[in-house]
DNA sequence: ATCGTTCATCGTAAATATACGATATATTTT
DNA sequence: AAAATATATCGTATATTTACGATGAACGAT
């Protein structure tokens, strides 16, 4: 391959593709739905909820802060996650432009 | 990492996660907004509007094709391809519901 | 100061994705 | 039957993703 051509895209469609990419392994999806369900955002609940190590987790939360999905706030020793509710925002009106223009939705 | 723990999701999870796998590279974007845009659906029109190889193209439109968000029928020597708005109906559905439990959309 | 806790990062291995040219297949045209 | 056209697939190279254990860094408690 030697070169990716993602860049020869509109920033737009790229956007987009990027946000899909972080929601593209169920782990991700399940861990954006564990930090609403929980009060507590601490790494160590959500590797409990889920089938994967914690360096493993570590690195799905990484991707979904990549894209501003979530947020994470250093607390003492702990790091406490959350939703990113306006980058979410814009996700779901990008994503609603999207179907609006290829789907009669 | 020898094997994936994709399969220790739920069957919705891990569905929404296909989708946006489908959907996480600009090209495939495209793909489905000229699919909407054309009254042709050939292969070497869509090969034409974007900066990739037909077999790379031909690389993408499997994939979407795989997920079932596009359909391709032949004809002739031809391939029509074109969206498939049972699955995208379906989509934009799981994905409103995914945002619906995450967000305050 | 050391210890336990919490988390990120490093190193590594296997799987998957991206891209291309070359080739194969199928159909239409000549 | 041969040539032209349209597309998929194969082979290949590189990049990225996924996963884990081990290690390191930061902090609070003892």
């Amino acid at each position: 391959m030697a070169f990716s051509k993602k860049e020869e895209f509109t920033k737009e469609d790229m956007w987009l593709a990027d946000i899909a990419k972080a929601l593209a392994h169920p782990a991700r999806i399940r861990i954006l739905k564990i930090l609403t369900s929980m009060n507590s955002c601490m790494v160590g609940n959500i590797v409990e909820q889920l089938p994967l190590s914690q360096s493993t987790v570590s690195q799905h939360l990484k991707e979904l802060k990549r894209v501003g999905l979530i947020d994470g706030e250093i607390d003492g020793p702990k790091v406490c996650y959350c939703i990113n509710n306006k980058t979410l925002i814009k996700a779901k009106k990008e994503m609603d432009k999207l179907y609006s223009i290829i789907c009669n939705c």
